[in-house]
DNA sequence: TTCGGATATTCGCTTTTCCGAATATATGAA
DNA sequence: TTCATATATTCGGAAAAGCGAATATCCGAA
């Protein structure tokens, strides 16, 4: 309880999950998980200007989230990891669960 | 891309992720995957003001990550769902693998 | 109703995060 | 070197998140 090696990780653990928390960052990440694009293809695509995308991209970098791929002045953004995507998509899920228990199918829950 | 039912549905998977970006609520969440247990008894386990962990799970209750039981005065929290471990396991993968490749087991790449 | 223990909420305050706008840097071509 | 394009960074302000301390609420027992 008092690991400073243990308390460590915890907190880049903290820090790396805190990057999935965006709107913007989960829609870049989705659509690099579809195919690599570069910084210019990612602010048309999500129609976000150019120094949004790259402030995120910078964010998404710091935490090893994704990789880059210099090509003369171009930058290629990928995906890190498939398994970031496998992450998002059991949240996804989780999420939908929930918002389905919330919705009351199943009517109101007395029969008759 | 204009789709508001989307949009809304990317709003809430940052919202709920985001809640797994804070290190108390991690051992929170791991704390009650062992097992469930009363507010006073996380308070005591991670040594931290019952407050604070009251207000980090009402955090994890709002985005309907924990579930809660009554029993008379005391209340237990579990973990609603074990797919939140599986996810917080797999990033701690992912995240130990990029400790991995930065420390340079491999020494420096270039042999002889 | 009153009390005591368990949990929840509020209040200031500081720190962090996000954004748009502007600007800086970097690379290849000429 | 100079230009044009692609990407990155900085600045200022607004919103959100976190914390400790204090306090409020809730529930069962008496």
């Amino acid at each position: 309880m008092i690991n400073p090696e243990i308390e460590e990780l915890n907190l880049l653990h903290a820090h790396v999950c805190s990057a999935l928390g965006d709107p913007k960052r989960l829609q870049i990440l989705y659509a690099l998980s579809e195919e690599p694009r570069r910084v210019s293809a990612l602010a048309k695509d999500l129609d976000t200007p150019q120094p949004t995308i790259s402030r995120h991209l910078a964010i998404l970098r710091q935490r090893s989230l994704v990789n880059t791929d210099r090509d003369g002045v171009a930058v290629t953004y990928s995906l890190a990891d498939p398994r970031i995507i496998q992450v998002l998509d059991t949240m996804r899920m989780v999420l939908r669960d929930v918002l389905d228990r919330q919705s009351g199918w199943m009517n109101n829950g007395s029969a008759k």
